[in-house]
DNA sequence: TTTGATTTTGAGCGATCGTTCAAGTTAATA
DNA sequence: TATTAACTTGAACGATCGCTCAAAATCAAA
Protein backbone atom coordinates (compact mmCIF):
# COMPACT_ATOMS: atom_id res chain seq x y z
CA UNK A 1 0.00 0.00 0.00
CA UNK A 2 2.76 2.48 0.88
CA UNK A 3 4.30 1.72 -2.62
CA UNK A 4 0.97 1.43 -4.69
CA UNK A 5 0.69 5.42 -3.03
CA UNK A 6 4.76 6.16 -4.10
CA UNK A 7 4.29 4.67 -7.39
CA UNK A 8 0.89 6.74 -7.94
CA UNK A 9 2.87 9.76 -6.92
CA UNK A 10 5.34 9.15 -9.38
CA UNK A 11 2.95 8.78 -11.97
CA UNK A 12 1.92 12.03 -11.01
CA UNK A 13 5.02 13.68 -11.17
CA UNK A 14 5.92 12.53 -14.75
CA UNK A 15 3.17 13.85 -15.66
CA UNK A 16 3.09 16.94 -14.63
CA UNK A 17 6.62 16.87 -15.77
CA UNK A 18 5.84 16.04 -19.22
CA UNK A 19 3.82 19.82 -19.34
CA UNK A 20 5.96 21.86 -17.46
CA UNK A 21 8.93 20.77 -19.94
CA UNK A 22 6.80 21.45 -22.68
CA UNK A 23 5.48 24.84 -21.36
CA UNK A 24 7.54 26.43 -19.27
CA UNK A 25 6.80 27.44 -15.36
CA UNK A 26 5.14 30.60 -16.23
CA UNK A 27 2.93 29.16 -19.56
CA UNK A 28 1.50 26.47 -17.64
CA UNK A 29 -1.55 27.14 -15.65
CA UNK A 30 -2.41 25.35 -12.91
CA UNK A 31 -5.79 23.92 -14.47
CA UNK A 32 -3.88 22.28 -17.68
CA UNK A 33 -1.72 20.67 -14.86
CA UNK A 34 -5.26 19.58 -13.47
CA UNK A 35 -5.96 18.07 -16.36
CA UNK A 36 -2.68 16.20 -17.19
CA UNK A 37 -2.40 14.58 -13.85
CA UNK A 38 -6.16 13.94 -13.45
CA UNK A 39 -6.67 15.64 -9.92
CA UNK A 40 -8.55 18.52 -8.46
CA UNK A 41 -6.76 21.76 -6.75
CA UNK A 42 -7.51 20.15 -3.21
CA UNK A 43 -5.59 17.08 -3.53
CA UNK A 44 -2.65 18.93 -5.79
CA UNK A 45 -2.24 20.88 -2.92
CA UNK A 46 -2.01 18.81 -0.55
CA UNK A 47 0.05 16.57 -1.80
CA UNK A 48 2.30 19.20 -3.51
CA UNK A 49 1.93 22.46 -1.30
CA UNK A 50 1.90 24.74 -4.26
CA UNK A 51 2.53 24.98 -7.97
CA UNK A 52 5.88 25.71 -7.09
CA UNK A 53 6.23 22.80 -5.10
CA UNK A 54 4.98 20.27 -7.79
CA UNK A 55 7.52 21.75 -10.60
CA UNK A 56 10.37 21.70 -7.94
CA UNK A 57 9.39 17.89 -7.33
CA UNK A 58 8.98 17.79 -11.57
CA UNK A 59 12.37 18.82 -12.80
CA UNK A 60 13.84 16.96 -9.71
CA UNK A 61 12.23 13.65 -11.11
CA UNK A 62 13.38 14.85 -15.09
CA UNK A 63 17.30 15.10 -13.82
CA UNK A 64 17.23 11.45 -12.32
CA UNK A 65 15.28 10.30 -15.57
CA UNK A 66 17.98 11.51 -17.92
CA UNK A 67 20.70 9.89 -15.74
CA UNK A 68 19.09 6.76 -15.89
CA UNK A 69 18.59 7.01 -19.41
CA UNK A 70 22.55 8.06 -20.04
CA UNK A 71 23.15 4.92 -17.26
CA UNK A 72 21.06 2.75 -19.79
CA UNK A 73 22.68 3.72 -22.86
CA UNK A 74 26.24 3.00 -20.76
CA UNK A 75 24.93 -0.51 -20.22
CA UNK A 76 24.73 -0.82 -23.82
CA UNK A 77 28.03 0.19 -24.86
CA UNK A 78 31.52 -1.29 -24.64
CA UNK A 79 32.73 2.64 -24.09
CA UNK A 80 31.65 5.70 -22.24
CA UNK A 81 31.84 7.38 -25.35
CA UNK A 82 29.96 5.44 -27.23
CA UNK A 83 27.53 5.34 -24.68
CA UNK A 84 27.42 9.18 -24.54
CA UNK A 85 27.32 9.28 -28.42
CA UNK A 86 24.09 6.92 -28.42
CA UNK A 87 22.13 9.11 -25.36
CA UNK A 88 23.17 12.54 -27.51
CA UNK A 89 21.75 10.87 -30.62
CA UNK A 90 18.74 9.67 -29.10
CA UNK A 91 17.74 12.57 -27.38
CA UNK A 92 18.40 15.01 -30.20
CA UNK A 93 17.61 13.01 -33.70
CA UNK A 94 15.41 9.67 -32.41
CA UNK A 95 13.43 11.11 -29.69
CA UNK A 96 12.61 13.76 -30.69
CA UNK A 97 9.23 13.68 -31.69
CA UNK A 98 7.45 12.20 -28.86
CA UNK A 99 9.79 14.57 -26.66
CA UNK A 100 7.98 17.58 -24.87
CA UNK A 101 10.71 19.71 -25.84
CA UNK A 102 14.21 19.83 -28.26
CA UNK A 103 16.23 21.61 -25.13
CA UNK A 104 16.66 20.10 -21.89
CA UNK A 105 13.71 20.78 -19.03
CA UNK A 106 17.25 21.65 -16.59
CA UNK A 107 18.24 24.54 -19.37
CA UNK A 108 14.66 25.82 -19.92
CA UNK A 109 14.56 26.37 -16.25
CA UNK A 110 17.71 28.08 -15.37
CA UNK A 111 16.72 30.38 -18.64
CA UNK A 112 13.40 31.41 -17.41
CA UNK A 113 13.38 31.69 -13.92
CA UNK A 114 15.29 35.60 -13.88
CA UNK A 115 15.18 36.24 -10.41
CA UNK A 116 18.77 34.86 -8.87
CA UNK A 117 17.27 34.67 -5.67
CA UNK A 118 14.38 32.65 -6.49
CA UNK A 119 14.31 29.29 -5.40
CA UNK A 120 13.46 27.61 -8.84
CA UNK A 121 16.35 29.10 -9.93
CA UNK A 122 18.56 27.87 -7.15
CA UNK A 123 17.07 24.69 -7.86
CA UNK A 124 17.90 24.56 -11.51
CA UNK A 125 22.05 25.81 -10.54
CA UNK A 126 21.98 23.14 -7.59
CA UNK A 127 20.79 19.82 -9.99
CA UNK A 128 23.24 20.84 -13.17
CA UNK A 129 26.07 20.78 -11.05
CA UNK A 130 24.93 17.76 -9.43
CA UNK A 131 24.97 16.70 -13.41
CA UNK A 132 28.22 18.01 -13.96
CA UNK A 133 29.52 16.28 -11.17
CA UNK A 134 27.88 13.11 -12.87
CA UNK A 135 29.23 13.68 -16.10
CA UNK A 136 32.75 14.03 -14.50
CA UNK A 137 32.67 10.60 -13.15
CA UNK A 138 32.12 9.40 -16.62
CA UNK A 139 35.00 11.23 -17.82
CA UNK A 140 37.00 10.17 -15.83
CA UNK A 141 36.81 6.70 -16.38
CA UNK A 142 36.91 7.26 -19.99
CA UNK A 143 40.32 9.11 -19.03
CA UNK A 144 41.09 5.78 -17.10
CA UNK A 145 39.83 3.72 -19.76
CA UNK A 146 42.24 4.95 -22.57
CA UNK A 147 39.43 6.44 -24.26
CA UNK A 148 40.88 10.03 -24.20
CA UNK A 149 43.94 11.44 -23.29
CA UNK A 150 44.67 13.10 -19.92
CA UNK A 151 45.63 16.20 -20.95
CA UNK A 152 41.97 17.56 -19.98
CA UNK A 153 40.53 16.71 -16.36
CA UNK A 154 37.48 14.85 -15.99
CA UNK A 155 35.28 18.04 -15.22
CA UNK A 156 36.97 19.89 -18.28
CA UNK A 157 35.54 17.27 -21.04
CA UNK A 158 32.55 17.36 -18.31
CA UNK A 159 32.40 21.31 -19.31
CA UNK A 160 33.06 20.89 -23.06
CA UNK A 161 30.47 18.37 -23.11
CA UNK A 162 27.59 20.00 -21.73
CA UNK A 163 28.43 23.25 -23.95
CA UNK A 164 28.30 21.37 -26.98
CA UNK A 165 25.47 19.33 -26.06
CA UNK A 166 23.11 22.15 -24.83
CA UNK A 167 24.24 24.16 -28.32
CA UNK A 168 23.11 21.72 -30.24
CA UNK A 169 19.77 20.87 -28.74
CA UNK A 170 19.07 25.04 -28.85
CA UNK A 171 20.13 24.55 -32.40
CA UNK A 172 18.04 21.71 -33.66
CA UNK A 173 15.14 22.95 -31.40
CA UNK A 174 13.05 23.34 -35.13
CA UNK A 175 11.70 21.26 -37.55
CA UNK A 176 13.35 19.01 -40.47
CA UNK A 177 17.22 18.68 -39.52
CA UNK A 178 17.82 15.15 -38.97
CA UNK A 179 21.02 14.87 -40.96
CA UNK A 180 22.52 17.87 -40.26
CA UNK A 181 21.82 16.53 -36.59
CA UNK A 182 24.12 14.08 -37.26
CA UNK A 183 26.60 15.21 -39.01
CA UNK A 184 26.92 18.01 -36.19
CA UNK A 185 27.08 15.12 -32.99
CA UNK A 186 30.09 13.38 -35.45
CA UNK A 187 31.64 16.91 -35.43
CA UNK A 188 31.14 17.07 -31.05
CA UNK A 189 32.41 13.58 -30.65
CA UNK A 190 35.43 13.78 -32.98
CA UNK A 191 36.44 17.50 -31.27
CA UNK A 192 36.02 15.92 -27.89
CA UNK A 193 38.56 12.99 -28.87
CA UNK A 194 41.20 15.15 -30.06
CA UNK A 195 40.95 18.26 -27.36
CA UNK B 1 8.95 65.77 -35.85
CA UNK B 2 8.45 62.80 -37.93
CA UNK B 3 12.29 61.85 -36.85
CA UNK B 4 11.41 62.86 -33.21
CA UNK B 5 8.30 60.05 -32.79
CA UNK B 6 10.47 57.58 -34.40
CA UNK B 7 12.93 58.42 -31.84
CA UNK B 8 10.79 58.31 -28.97
CA UNK B 9 9.60 55.34 -30.41
CA UNK B 10 13.08 53.51 -30.65
CA UNK B 11 13.33 54.38 -27.41
CA UNK B 12 10.19 52.99 -26.08
CA UNK B 13 11.32 49.27 -27.61
CA UNK B 14 14.37 49.78 -26.62
CA UNK B 15 13.11 49.50 -22.97
CA UNK B 16 10.60 47.01 -23.66
CA UNK B 17 13.29 45.07 -25.17
CA UNK B 18 15.52 44.88 -21.90
CA UNK B 19 12.19 43.80 -19.64
CA UNK B 20 11.19 41.43 -22.08
CA UNK B 21 14.75 39.91 -22.31
CA UNK B 22 15.00 39.90 -18.64
CA UNK B 23 12.42 38.41 -17.78
CA UNK B 24 10.49 36.59 -20.73
CA UNK B 25 6.98 37.09 -22.67
CA UNK B 26 4.88 35.32 -19.96
CA UNK B 27 6.49 36.24 -17.00
CA UNK B 28 6.06 39.76 -18.11
CA UNK B 29 3.01 41.53 -17.12
CA UNK B 30 1.65 44.48 -19.34
CA UNK B 31 1.90 46.47 -15.80
CA UNK B 32 5.37 45.97 -15.53
CA UNK B 33 5.50 47.10 -19.01
CA UNK B 34 3.52 50.63 -18.41
CA UNK B 35 6.32 51.61 -15.59
CA UNK B 36 9.21 50.29 -17.75
CA UNK B 37 7.94 52.12 -21.12
CA UNK B 38 5.89 55.03 -18.68
CA UNK B 39 3.02 54.61 -21.46
CA UNK B 40 -0.39 54.29 -20.22
CA UNK B 41 -2.16 50.73 -22.08
CA UNK B 42 -4.09 53.05 -24.32
CA UNK B 43 -1.03 54.79 -25.63
CA UNK B 44 0.61 51.40 -25.63
CA UNK B 45 -2.38 49.65 -27.82
CA UNK B 46 -2.59 52.24 -29.96
CA UNK B 47 1.22 52.33 -30.91
CA UNK B 48 1.76 48.84 -31.01
CA UNK B 49 -1.90 46.32 -30.69
CA UNK B 50 -1.06 43.87 -28.37
CA UNK B 51 1.59 42.57 -25.55
CA UNK B 52 2.62 40.24 -28.40
CA UNK B 53 2.93 43.48 -31.05
CA UNK B 54 5.35 45.25 -28.24
CA UNK B 55 7.48 41.90 -28.15
CA UNK B 56 7.58 41.35 -31.53
CA UNK B 57 9.26 45.17 -31.96
CA UNK B 58 11.34 44.35 -29.02
CA UNK B 59 12.64 40.91 -30.55
CA UNK B 60 13.25 42.81 -34.18
CA UNK B 61 15.43 45.47 -32.32
CA UNK B 62 17.25 43.19 -30.34
CA UNK B 63 18.79 41.23 -33.22
CA UNK B 64 19.34 44.58 -35.16
CA UNK B 65 21.31 46.01 -31.77
CA UNK B 66 23.33 42.82 -31.52
CA UNK B 67 24.05 42.91 -35.88
CA UNK B 68 25.14 46.32 -34.85
CA UNK B 69 27.54 45.77 -32.24
CA UNK B 70 29.23 42.91 -33.91
CA UNK B 71 29.90 45.57 -36.49
CA UNK B 72 31.62 47.91 -34.24
CA UNK B 73 33.65 45.31 -32.98
CA UNK B 74 34.66 44.04 -36.72
CA UNK B 75 35.56 47.92 -37.44
CA UNK B 76 37.97 47.84 -34.39
CA UNK B 77 39.75 45.05 -35.48
CA UNK B 78 42.10 43.66 -38.34
CA UNK B 79 40.43 39.95 -38.74
CA UNK B 80 36.96 39.26 -38.97
CA UNK B 81 38.15 36.35 -36.12
CA UNK B 82 39.35 38.92 -33.88
CA UNK B 83 36.21 41.05 -34.53
CA UNK B 84 34.43 37.79 -33.52
CA UNK B 85 36.20 37.11 -30.74
CA UNK B 86 36.04 40.90 -29.19
CA UNK B 87 32.30 40.45 -29.45
CA UNK B 88 31.64 37.12 -27.64
CA UNK B 89 34.20 38.60 -24.83
CA UNK B 90 32.35 41.37 -24.46
CA UNK B 91 29.02 39.63 -24.20
CA UNK B 92 30.22 36.64 -22.07
CA UNK B 93 32.98 38.62 -19.76
CA UNK B 94 32.87 42.53 -20.07
CA UNK B 95 28.94 43.05 -19.97
CA UNK B 96 27.64 40.68 -18.12
CA UNK B 97 26.60 42.62 -15.44
CA UNK B 98 24.51 45.69 -17.37
CA UNK B 99 22.85 42.91 -19.30
CA UNK B 100 19.41 41.87 -18.51
CA UNK B 101 20.44 38.17 -19.32
CA UNK B 102 22.78 36.35 -19.68
CA UNK B 103 20.85 33.83 -22.32
CA UNK B 104 20.77 35.34 -26.15
CA UNK B 105 16.74 36.95 -26.52
CA UNK B 106 16.33 35.15 -29.43
CA UNK B 107 17.69 31.86 -27.95
CA UNK B 108 15.15 32.38 -24.90
CA UNK B 109 12.10 33.26 -27.36
CA UNK B 110 13.17 30.11 -29.30
CA UNK B 111 12.74 28.26 -26.00
CA UNK B 112 9.68 29.65 -24.52
CA UNK B 113 7.21 29.65 -26.96
CA UNK B 114 6.30 25.89 -27.14
CA UNK B 115 3.59 26.04 -29.92
CA UNK B 116 5.46 25.87 -32.96
CA UNK B 117 2.67 27.55 -34.64
CA UNK B 118 2.59 30.61 -32.91
CA UNK B 119 3.74 33.88 -34.56
CA UNK B 120 6.11 34.50 -31.95
CA UNK B 121 7.73 31.15 -32.39
CA UNK B 122 7.89 31.55 -36.18
CA UNK B 123 8.91 34.89 -35.76
CA UNK B 124 12.49 33.84 -33.30
CA UNK B 125 13.08 30.93 -36.39
CA UNK B 126 13.09 33.50 -38.86
CA UNK B 127 15.39 35.91 -37.20
CA UNK B 128 17.17 33.38 -36.53
CA UNK B 129 17.68 32.13 -39.98
CA UNK B 130 18.48 35.82 -41.28
CA UNK B 131 21.30 36.52 -38.00
CA UNK B 132 23.08 33.03 -39.57
CA UNK B 133 22.80 34.57 -42.84
CA UNK B 134 24.51 37.79 -41.65
CA UNK B 135 26.96 35.15 -39.85
CA UNK B 136 27.73 33.01 -43.25
CA UNK B 137 28.74 36.23 -44.86
CA UNK B 138 31.33 37.12 -42.05
CA UNK B 139 33.17 33.30 -42.16
CA UNK B 140 33.00 33.50 -45.95
CA UNK B 141 34.91 37.05 -45.35
CA UNK B 142 37.07 35.42 -43.18
CA UNK B 143 37.68 32.08 -45.76
CA UNK B 144 38.39 34.73 -48.36
CA UNK B 145 41.22 36.32 -46.02
CA UNK B 146 42.92 33.45 -45.24
CA UNK B 147 42.13 33.70 -41.79
CA UNK B 148 40.34 29.77 -41.86
CA UNK B 149 40.67 26.85 -44.21
CA UNK B 150 38.20 26.86 -46.78
CA UNK B 151 37.44 22.45 -45.75
CA UNK B 152 34.17 23.86 -43.93
CA UNK B 153 31.99 26.28 -45.90
CA UNK B 154 31.00 30.03 -44.29
CA UNK B 155 27.88 28.51 -43.40
CA UNK B 156 29.29 25.67 -41.75
CA UNK B 157 31.42 28.23 -39.69
CA UNK B 158 28.28 29.93 -38.80
CA UNK B 159 26.54 26.78 -37.50
CA UNK B 160 29.55 25.99 -35.38
CA UNK B 161 30.07 29.60 -34.45
CA UNK B 162 26.05 29.60 -32.87
CA UNK B 163 26.14 25.99 -30.91
CA UNK B 164 29.39 27.13 -29.03
CA UNK B 165 28.13 30.69 -28.53
CA UNK B 166 24.65 29.70 -27.52
CA UNK B 167 26.41 26.82 -25.38
CA UNK B 168 28.92 29.09 -23.86
CA UNK B 169 25.96 31.81 -22.70
CA UNK B 170 23.83 28.97 -20.96
CA UNK B 171 26.64 27.49 -18.76
CA UNK B 172 27.46 31.17 -17.73
CA UNK B 173 24.29 32.27 -17.03
CA UNK B 174 25.37 31.83 -12.96
CA UNK B 175 27.33 33.75 -10.37
CA UNK B 176 30.87 33.99 -10.62
CA UNK B 177 32.67 32.59 -13.66
CA UNK B 178 34.84 34.97 -15.39
CA UNK B 179 37.85 33.20 -15.22
CA UNK B 180 36.46 30.17 -16.46
CA UNK B 181 34.37 32.09 -19.21
CA UNK B 182 37.63 33.18 -20.39
CA UNK B 183 39.74 29.80 -21.03
CA UNK B 184 36.33 28.22 -22.71
CA UNK B 185 36.50 31.32 -25.26
CA UNK B 186 39.91 30.83 -25.77
CA UNK B 187 39.20 26.59 -26.46
CA UNK B 188 36.11 27.77 -28.76
CA UNK B 189 38.35 30.19 -30.90
CA UNK B 190 41.11 27.54 -30.91
CA UNK B 191 38.48 24.75 -31.90
CA UNK B 192 37.49 27.12 -34.86
CA UNK B 193 40.52 27.57 -36.28
CA UNK B 194 41.74 24.12 -36.44
CA UNK B 195 38.27 22.99 -37.92
C1' DT C 1 -21.93 -2.17 10.47
C1' DT C 2 -20.35 1.61 12.69
C1' DT C 3 -16.86 4.80 13.54
C1' DG C 4 -13.16 7.85 12.72
C1' DA C 5 -9.35 9.23 9.98
C1' DT C 6 -7.89 10.35 5.37
C1' DT C 7 -8.40 11.84 0.82
C1' DT C 8 -10.92 13.97 -2.94
C1' DT C 9 -14.00 17.16 -4.82
C1' DG C 10 -15.20 21.53 -7.06
C1' DA C 11 -17.37 25.90 -6.14
C1' DG C 12 -15.50 29.94 -5.53
C1' DC C 13 -12.13 33.45 -3.28
C1' DG C 14 -9.23 37.64 -4.06
C1' DA C 15 -5.67 38.98 -7.15
C1' DT C 16 -3.98 39.84 -11.43
C1' DC C 17 -4.13 39.20 -16.30
C1' DG C 18 -4.47 41.49 -21.26
C1' DT C 19 -7.22 44.80 -23.10
C1' DT C 20 -10.83 48.56 -24.10
C1' DC C 21 -12.67 53.11 -24.40
C1' DA C 22 -14.84 57.40 -22.92
C1' DA C 23 -12.94 61.44 -21.31
C1' DG C 24 -9.17 64.57 -20.98
C1' DT C 25 -4.94 66.70 -22.81
C1' DT C 26 -1.88 68.34 -26.26
C1' DA C 27 -0.26 70.41 -30.40
C1' DA C 28 -0.77 72.04 -35.12
C1' DT C 29 -3.70 74.83 -38.36
C1' DA C 30 -6.64 78.46 -39.65
C1' DT D 1 -8.03 82.44 -30.41
C1' DA D 2 -10.97 78.87 -32.04
C1' DT D 3 -11.03 74.47 -34.28
C1' DT D 4 -9.75 70.02 -34.95
C1' DA D 5 -7.08 66.03 -35.28
C1' DA D 6 -3.95 63.12 -32.69
C1' DC D 7 -2.51 61.38 -28.62
C1' DT D 8 -2.70 60.19 -23.58
C1' DT D 9 -4.94 58.88 -19.52
C1' DG D 10 -6.64 55.54 -16.12
C1' DA D 11 -10.87 53.39 -14.53
C1' DA D 12 -12.71 49.30 -15.37
C1' DC D 13 -14.12 44.99 -18.09
C1' DG D 14 -14.33 39.95 -18.51
C1' DA D 15 -11.17 36.21 -18.23
C1' DT D 16 -8.06 33.66 -15.95
C1' DC D 17 -4.70 33.16 -12.40
C1' DG D 18 -2.96 30.40 -7.99
C1' DC D 19 -5.11 28.69 -4.31
C1' DT D 20 -8.64 27.57 -0.18
C1' DC D 21 -11.88 24.97 2.30
C1' DA D 22 -16.34 23.03 3.61
C1' DA D 23 -18.61 19.13 2.18
C1' DA D 24 -18.63 14.57 0.12
C1' DA D 25 -16.45 10.28 -0.72
C1' DT D 26 -13.34 6.70 0.51
C1' DC D 27 -11.02 3.42 3.28
C1' DA D 28 -9.30 0.82 7.46
C1' DA D 29 -10.00 -0.60 12.00
C1' DA D 30 -13.17 -1.90 15.57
Amino acid sequence: MVNKVKFERENVIRAASQLFWEKGFHATSTRDLQEAINMRPGSIYSAFGSKEGLYSESLKDYTVQMKTQIDGFLASSDTVLGGLRAFVENVIINSRDCNPSAICMLVKANNEFADKNSSLYELSLDLAAKFEAYLTDLFEQAINNGELNNRLSGLEYARFFQVQFTGLRGYFNRPDVEQLAQEMINQMFMLIKRL
